[in-house]
DNA sequence: CAGTGGTCTAGACCACGTT
DNA sequence: ACGTGGTCTAGACCACTGA
């Protein structure tokens, strides 16, 4: 990765340095490795600033780089394949459930979205619990899950107004109804500011949010929004989660 | 949303412009309608245009917005729900199924991190169908279909090198093996050039990649990438397709 | 503290779709 | 031809991290 020259062609060059350097991180780099600056790597290309970081912000999207303020661009390892097959028929926080860990909870009116899936009246109150998702030492995902007041009807006397402990009250309490099914949904998102905290990005990084409709008595019983990094994530539905792919990237050595 | 004056706060304006137009958004436009153009609108705010654009962007990952070269920006429609569930165990093109189309198919040696799913020989040759999910008229998705020549040994005699025709003929074939199960992975990309093309997207555009394996007779018979717009689709997985939620965007009224 | 990535500006020109 | 969004530049300053 030298003083490359770029082509003058019509294809605009962040697209080109794109390639290039991809093609740079699967030759001449290894995992974790830092890469040169960003000032130092414009001037090595001859584009701007701006330029470069648009090559840059793609090959972090695509999950081959990580940026860092205040320290560096480094090559990310490939991304984690990460369980959310709905075929098991268990309730969130069913006992022998791994990565899951209750944070937080308490009773909200929940916004017009969250009521429209869970067909509640729109002024229902319902518990929330706040849970997040840690793999490999990773916190990968941040959830929100919604149980009507009505679904849970038992949990009125709790004796914690909020955290962790709360939290794990509503999900033991989940755990009495029966599961008839879930449906499940992955679209495209930004982080919301709080998320973002939680899972060490910035505001606005982009993130896979997966919706969950929990049925139980006839009914929606429970709804979550669980926001998975979507850099560092590949969702896998299935039995095997040791799928390893995506792009191009496929030898890169560790030289 | 007039010339509205940002807060002076350590948030980015960018992240404030997204605040605001995303709720001028929900009271004020109705799909379909288009914004000022870029110009006037960082006017409007009092920004420079590069700063209204990184709002905009963000917006248009949402799937909130639509921006096109020549054209404007307009106000998205919900996203549509696409079905890619995998209960049903069938294979892809099976009788009866809907929404794909096949485009081309040939000839290759599929690429590295294709032929470890396929858990083929690294230089096995494997037949490739090219098809594209046309949804309530709009092309959704483009898939790349790898099936090792080994899965469908009596397709060795086919007539046509390449067209339509060739991608029906290895589908037909691929019927006849008993489909055993399937995987399946979602992760963030952007888009191929040649994607982006058939997608009316740019490159670079963020995009949903859907890795499917296939099971027949105790191996990994066939493999597809599916890429689908990010912006315009929520993946569903389940029976029915008919969520009606993302973001905190509920109540866009038509007025 | 020095060095990193993140934000922002005010310009310029280009590619594209519509008229 | 015109107006749109898309690309690119060359600066500046800020926020954060680590020594």
């Amino acid at each position: 990765m030298g003083t490359t020259r770029l082509a003058t062609v019509p294809e605009p060059k962040y697209w080109q340095l794109k390639t290039v350097i991809g093609e740079a991180l699967d030759s001449d780099f290894s995992v974790g490795e830092i890469l040169p600056n960003e000032r130092d790597l414009a001037a090595r290309f001859g584009v701007a600033r701006a330029t470069l970081r648009q090559a840059l912000e793609q090959l972090e999207m695509e999950g081959r780089l990580q940026r860092r303020r205040g320290v560096g661009t480094t090559v990310a390892p490939p991304r984690m394949g990460v369980d959310v097959s709905t075929t098991q028929h268990t309730w969130p926080g069913a006992a022998g459930q791994d990565s899951w860990q209750p944070v937080d909870s308490s009773m909200v009116v929940p916004p017009a979205a969250v009521a429209r899936l869970l067909e509640t009246r729109s002024g229902e109150e319902a518990h929330t619990v706040r849970r997040l998702r840690v793999t490999h030492g990773q916190s990968v995902a941040t959830e929100l899950l919604y149980v009507p007041s009505s679904s849970v009807p038992e949990l009125s006397a709790i004796d914690a107004p909020s955290g962790p402990a709360r939290a794990r009250a509503v999900l033991r309490e989940l755990q009495r109804l029966g599961l008839e099914g879930q449906e499940r949904a992955v679209e495209l998102g930004s982080a919301r500011a709080d998320d973002a905290k939680e899972l060490d990005r910035l505001p606005g990084a982009p993130v896979l949010i997966v919706t969950t409709r929990y049925f139980a008595g006839g009914r929606t019983a429970a709804v979550s929004m669980a926001t998975y990094r979507a850099d560092t994530c590949r969702l896998t539905f299935g039995d095997s989660g040791d799928l390893e792919i995506s792009h191009d990237e496929q030898e890169r050595r560790a030289s």
